[in-house]
Formats: C-alpha cells, sequence, structure tokens
DNA sequence: GCCGATTTGTCCGTATGTATC
DNA sequence: CGATACATACGGACAAATCGG
C-alpha cells in the first residue's frame, strides 16, 4: 500500500507528538530542519504541518517557531469527528454495540419529506429507523433516508449488520461529502419509545447530508442521541484576516 | 489592504456561487483554466479551491472535474462557526441582542476548575458570567475563566460591550486556535434561574479552550444555550484513505 | 530602538503520478 | 487507448513577522 510522502511525514509526527516525544507546549525543530530530517521539500513538510494544525495539534504564528498544543484526554463519551460509521464510532470508543431494525420501507418524497433532507419531491426513498444500543442500552435512534436508485435492495439484514459496508463494497458507492448540522431538540413520543432517556427530555442530534463522487445526495442521517452519550470535537483557527 | 492572491481568488469564486453564476450542481472550469483565468499559477488556485472544499461550496474528485454542492439555506437560529464573538454571531445572524453581568471576580483555580478548564492549580482567574439576551430574551449563559496575567484590569463595562474587542485591540492578544466541545447537559438551578428555558431541561452546551498567538492558553469559555437557538454547522470530507 | 538572522507565508513553474472519461 | 483533470512533489524566490543581540 504505497502511501503519499505527507502522509508517512503527517503520521509520524502525529505519533511522536501523542507519545510525548514532542510534549505538549514544546517547540518543535523549523520546516527547514524537517526537510533534511525526512529528506523531502518545503511544500511537502508544510502539507503535513496543515494536517496537523487542522487537527488541533500544533499552532503555528509567521516568523516565530512551531509549538505543540495537544494534550491527551479521556475518552468515555462518544465522540462524532469525520465521516464514519456507527460502528467505527463504537470501535473506537472501546464501546459494545447492536443494531435493531425498527422500520424499513419505501416511500416517495412529499413536500414535508424534501424540505427537511434535501431530496426533490418525488424521489423515491428507502426510509429507515434503527435503534443503536450501545453497553446495551438503547441511546439513539437512527434515522436514515436513502434514494433508491443509488441505493438498491436494501433488506433488514444489510440494515442490521452495516449499511456503509454494503453501499462501499457491494454497490461501490464513493462517500464524498457530508454536510452536517448539531442541535438540541426536545423528544418526541417516538424517541420516549424507543429510547432509555431517563431524565432527559432532550437529545442531541446530528442531522447530515450525504453526497456521492457524483456529488449527487443520496443520503439524509439523523441521529438522535441521548445527551450524556454524545460530544462534538472541533478545532478552529484565527487567521490574520478571517475568510467569511 | 494588501490582499493574497488566493483569497482574491476564494473571495471571486465564492461570490460566484453564491450568487449562482456557478449554480447547484454545475460544473466549474478546471485549475489549468482558472490560471489563465486569474492568471496565477496552478497552486494558488488549488489554496483557493481547498478553502471551498473545507466550507462545503465545492466537491472534487481526482480526475473529474470540480462541482458545485453550495446551496443556500435559511437562517433563523443561532448558527455557530469558526472562531467569533457573540456580537459577531448575532449580528451575523440579524438578531437583536444584549448583555447582563451577572458575575465577575478573580479567584484561584483549584483541583475541580483546574481539571475543568484546562488551567493549572493555583492560576489566578477572572470568573466571568454573562447572560446574553438575544430578540430580549435570556437565551445563553456564558461562564469565562480568563487567565489574569494575560487578560489584565477586567471591568463590568469591558464584560458587557466586548471582552474580546479589549483583547485584542486595547490588549493586543492575538487569539489563534480555539478547540471546542459540544456537548447536551441537564439544566443546572443556575441555568434554570438565569436562562428562560420553557419546557427543556436541557441545554446545548460548547466549551472551548481558547490559545494566543504564543500557546498559551488564557481563556475556557462555556456558553450554555437553550436548545431551540442553538445550530452548529460542519462539512467533512472522505478522503482515499482518511487520515487518523 | 534598530538591524540582521531566522522562520513562517505566499507564489511560481515544472515534473510526474493516478483516476476519470 | 489517449486525452484530460486532479494529486503529489520539488526547488526556488521573495515577503512578512519574529526574535535576539
Amino acid at each position: 500500500m504505497p502511501e503519499s510522502r505527507f502522509e508517512n511525514v503527517y503520521m509520524d509526527l502525529k505519533n511522536k507528538i501523542e507519545t510525548q516525544e514532542y510534549a505538549f507546549h514544546s517547540i518543535i525543530p523549523s520546516e527547514n530542519d524537517f526537510t533534511e530530517i525526512y529528506n523531502c521539500s518545503r511544500s511537502t513538510i508544510r502539507r503535513a504541518l496543515a494536517e496537523l494544525i487542522k487537527r488541533g495539534y500544533i499552532q503555528v504564528r509567521q516568523g516565530s517557531r512551531v509549538r505543540v498544543i495537544y494534550e491527551p484526554v479521556e475518552r468515555n463519551v462518544f465522540k462524532i469527528g469525520g465521516i464514519e460509521s456507527f460502528k467505527e464510532a463504537a470501535k473506537r470508543n472501546g464501546f459494545s454495540y447492536g443494531t435493531k431494525v425498527v422500520k424499513l420501507e419505501k416511500i416517495i418524497a412529499d413536500e414535508e419529506i424534501s424540505a427537511r433532507t434535501g431530496f426533490k419531491i418525488g424521489d423515491e426513498l428507502y426510509d429507515v429507523q434503527r435503534i443503536r444500543y450501545i453497553d446495551s442500552k438503547a441511546l439513539i435512534l437512527d434515522k436514515n433516508y436513502f434514494l433508491a436508485s443509488v441505493v438498491k435492495d436494501l433488506t433488514e439484514e444489510i440494515a442490521e449488520s452495516s449499511i456503509y459496508d454494503y453501499l462501499e463494497n457491494t454497490l461501490k458507492v464513493k462517500i464524498m461529502t457530508s454536510k452536517r448540522k448539531m442541535t438540541t431538540e426536545l423528544a418526541t413520543t417516538e424517541d420516549k419509545m424507543y429510547l432509555e432517556l431517563g431524565d432527559y427530555n432532550c437529545l442531541a442530534i446530528v442531522s447530515g447530508r450525504v453526497f456521492n463522487d457524483a456529488s449527487l445526495q443520496f443520503e439524509y442521517t439523523e441521529s438522535r442521541h441521548r445527551p450524556d452519550y454524545f460530544c462534538f470535537e472541533d478545532t478552529a483557527t484565527r487567521h490574520r484576516k478571517r475568510l467569511p
């Protein structure tokens, strides 16, 4: 598996930071030093550093040197980040998990659905609802709509194991971009019926529109999380001049 | 005010997309075309395109051409994005706003505060709590801790207008990186006392650690939002190989 | 406070690799 | 298969900010 050069540099630096070889608050070598250390051009180094900046590992300032701002953190919640499936996220956070399909039917998008999901009126969709169990507790209600012309022959078995495996490996759909929104809403009777909400009367909701390689939106997702098992992380940087 | 080249290209393309000159789903010129259109190198074009990708305006795929995936959206909620102050966010979303300071005192960080905020035990901090009014409703409780050695002489007037103006313009503090977490928590008695929560018993919470140009964490913020006035947006892209 | 060395930021032109069409 | 388009990489040049003497 041939990896790109900047990827190798990125992985190596990330590792050195996570193992504290480059400790929190310390100053790491300059870009020019790195060109000799890794025997590559400055732009390759800069590409790797850009990835580290984006993920909150380092901080740079023109004229000054590069400092590490990464600190290890506790991971006892269900973190969301990047595009990943429920399975991947559960594994990464070290939880046992399960899925139960409570709905799987074909529908035609009406005006209400269209406005909510971004599909066109008249589009043929799969309407899938699944309950996600983590440590044997019903914590997430996943509501998905898939464009039937892209996601063909969706069955309960597929929905129960992993729709994303089916999409990527069987249908060869290439997931490219995902636009997500995070909100908090009052629990519906549906939420209360399916999930173990305890004292909470609200849920943390991640809704997203997913596009394939042809820029066609083929999915709308709504993940309704019990609040205490939800956490979204993000790193923002302020530039000389903020790009709007 | 000299702007960088890629910034000009970025702004122009963004504009063309927002005004639908480059419409949703349409294909825009190739990178090589753009080098002639804007009379600059391909790397400059790529830098601009990278910004558009990051913000969910376009989608690219190797070998294929670049497509617009931007659609105008409604804005009736309090959107969060990038690093910006309450004032900036309120203005951008077109709301009237106000601030009331309910606490401003100097404290010394103990173990509990240290664990929660990332400051060291013994650090001298300003503890500031403010209620944010939007359209005359008390919707956000802002809890801030500032490192007193950086943020000197904080007064009620400053806290009531804009601490960030004071930081950037008077103290010349340069805000660089902000690591944020979004969670949902049960409302405390404090929340219920200060905010108009209606039926909600939860809040959407954005907590963040803010670093200055010397990579020193000088602020910890916790914004406690009434759920219906909160929304966070994000665009994720899936690469050939996801970088961990 | 100034100056020069260092470091990051921007930009260019070119070359080669790889996926798409 | 060839042409096109994006991805990666190199090396050089100059600008802008920082920092130490």
